[in-house]
RNA sequence: GCGCCCGUAGCUCAGCUGGAUAGAGUAGUGGCUUCCGAAGCCAUUGGUCACAGGUUCGAAUCCUGUCGGGCGCGCCA
């Protein structure tokens, strides 16, 4: 509808500039927005008053001259002036209701598009250490950049959700040497605990269940406990085992899946890391210093230099990270996302710097925008008034576990998707908990068990309703509250395609809020299942209309759409 | 000190890449059910969009500065 507008628009502006109304050299940019306010019509353009500079006339002149410029249109009944120059467009019945056929007969399918044309895209997200629990800020990525994965999808990409295992630093040493404290029946506050290692109590879980020889079966192997306390390699190999297994538990009921598990063992092993520092020296941007080798990051907007190769030999964790970032690129993925914490946000000028390096030697054309990232900030989790500090080493913080256990899954993936990335987030548990029947996915869920119900009482009543046999009466739906759903409803495939191109899942929970909000005032003041037949097809068919789309987009959330509740 | 993010109703947050009279939820107040699900609806109270400049037809939105908050600034990851 946006299009057919612009197209009579540009029409009227050619016709205008070849009789010589308009001057030949402006160069108009056609913008056709939603109205907020229904008494500016449905749609709206502001295009009088981006020419009226280079036009030199009064924006009001200019949207007259379109107007009475204006091709003849079937899907119009009027347009205006208005205010300082807008031009309303007011649409008629048949096209304001053309949605509500589109949605029924394209169902699942609704607002998903072929925008991203098949492209590789991949997007890492979660990336937690194997060292522990996931908590709620892992929760927050999981929530977010799952919701990505799903809205590409949506919009025609080829996407490849991937989770990097850091398996192979310094943390993972600390890892085993917690375990083996525990294994040794030393607890957090004796003289002998390792310095930086990890107080939680699920290291004794992992100490008794190796001692007791379990088998834990993770993504890619099987590993079983030695029971041998001085066994410092099996210790660590079975705890991070364990680890893996408990944040896939915690992953799958969160209802998140990845394609590819990345991990940073595997780059040492296939050499790849030396193959990468020996790429970074070929391109001259490092140098040695007090026994270390440096990248000049500074050459690449950094305000310092970075040390690559400690002087007592190991890797700094980003030279790792450039390696594993190459092979993202050989994989040929044109478009990486990086969904991390804020607090992760100086590795990104690190990551480039080093792939910059590698690309303008080798001439392999790396953006310096790539990979894009999202960072998300900070989760502050309440609970009974007070903060809860978020520290791994601590041991001491909430778990996407506590969360799903105590609000639910889809509470909790709303909750934490529903607000702007760029937003710190308070997760306030105690609400979330005592205030479960306010949360407003329950809000969205009731809107679509509502519409599940009518539906089942319709065949008590020995009526029928199909989307086909409807159609001729959809021309009823003219009243304001009809109107403002099917103007709702029409937004929604723009929407979910700016989501998905600005990684912003948020919007697609505040828009199902709206949709829901403005289905339950209409359910509230019309009965669904009258005697009138007509009538009674339309909003039947309006209503399903607005369960399909709440399915939709809740599926983009990864949130369920239940049919009663 | 430097970099990134944020500052909108008592509280939690939206505000669609600059548009028309700044919106929701929640909290407060007052109402709604012989009838399709009251996990709902309606009405109402509540704003110097942190502050000051700038850009222009037009700014919560873009730019600069100030103040306030968060996160980084390691030969940790």
């Amino acid at each position: 509808m946006k299009d057919h507008i612009a197209e009579l628009i540009n029409s009227a502006l050619t016709q205008l500039i070849d009789n010589g109304t308009l001057p030949a050299d402006i160069t108009p940019r056609v913008t056709i927005d939603r109205t907020r306010d229904k008494s500016h019509g449905d749609l709206a353009s502001n295009i009088a008053m981006t020419l009226a500079k280079a036009a030199k006339k009064a924006p009001r002149d200019i949207a007259q001259l379109i107007i009475d410029a204006l091709p003849a249109s079937d899907k119009l009944t009027k347009a205006e002036i208005a205010g300082p120059g807008f031009i309303n467009f007011f649409l008629n019945e048949a096209a304001a209701t053309a949605i509500v056929t589109q949605i029924l007969s394209e169902g699942e399918k609704f607002g998903s598009s072929n925008a991203g044309t098949g492209q590789k895209v991949q997007v890492e997200f979660v990336s937690a250490n194997p060292t522990g629990p996931l908590h709620v800020g892992h929760g927050r990525g999981a929530a977010v950049g799952d919701s990505i994965c799903r809205l590409l999808k949506n919009a025609g990409w080829d996407v490849t959700a991937e989770f990097y295992y850091n398996d192979a630093g310094q943390q993972i040493n600390n890892l085993a040497t917690s375990v083996k404290a525990r294994i040794l029946g030393l607890g957090p506050d004796h003289e002998s605990w390792p310095e930086d290692g990890y107080r939680g109590d699920y290291i004794i879980d992992v100490a008794k269940s190796y001692m007791a020889g379990e088998t834990i079966a993770a993504e890619d192997k099987h590993v079983t406990g030695a029971a041998d306390a001085n066994n410092d390699e099996a210790i660590r190999d079975f705890a991070v085992a364990y680890l893996r297994r408990e944040q896939d538990l915690d992953l799958k009921a969160f209802g998140v899946d990845f394609d590819v598990y990345y991990l940073e063992s595997a780059l040492y092993e296939q050499g790849k890391v030396e193959e990468t520092v020996k790429q970074l020296i070929d391109s001259g941007h490092t140098y040695e210093k007090d026994g270390a080798l440096w990248l000049k990051t500074t050459d690449f907007g950094d305000d310092k230099d970075r040390v690559m190769r400690k002087s007592e030999g190991g890797y700094t964790y980003f030279v790792p990270d450039v390696a594993y970032h190459l092979n993202k690129w050989q994989r040929g993925f044109i478009r990486v996302i990086n969904e991390q914490g804020a607090d992760h946000h100086s590795t990104i000028t690190r990551v480039r710097a080093g792939l910059q390096a590698v690309s303008q030697t080798d001439n392999l054309n790396i953006p310096t925008t790539w990979p894009e990232y999202v960072l998300h900030q900070m989760v502050m989790v309440m609970r009974g008034g007070e903060e809860v500090k978020i520290s791994k080493r601590a041991g001491s913080y909430v778990t996407i576990r506590d969360l799903i256990d105590e609000v639910g899954k889809d509470a909790t993936r709303y909750f934490l998707a529903a607000r702007a990335a760029t937003s710190q987030l308070t997760f306030d548990i105690d609400l979330a908990v005592s205030q479960t029947n306010e949360n407003p996915v329950y809000y969205i869920q009731y809107a679509h068990a509502r519409v599940c119900s009518m539906m089942r009482k319709l065949s008590e009543n020995k009526w029928n309703w199909s989307a086909e046999t409807s159609a001729q009466s959809l021309e009823l739906l003219t009243e304001d509250g009809e109107k403002a759903i099917l103007n709702k409803l029409a937004a929604y495939p723009e929407l979910v395609k700016a989501a998905a191109n600005n990684c912003e899942p948020h919007t697609v929970a505040n828009y199902l809020r709206e949709l829901a909000g403005d289905f339950h005032s209409y359910y509230n003041s019309h009965k669904m299942l009258i005697e009138d037949k007509p009538l009674r097809d339309a909003r039947l068919s309006l209503s399903e209309a607005v369960r399909q789309t709440i399915n939709n987009g809740l599926g983009l959330l990864g949130v369920s759409a239940p049919e009663e509740m």
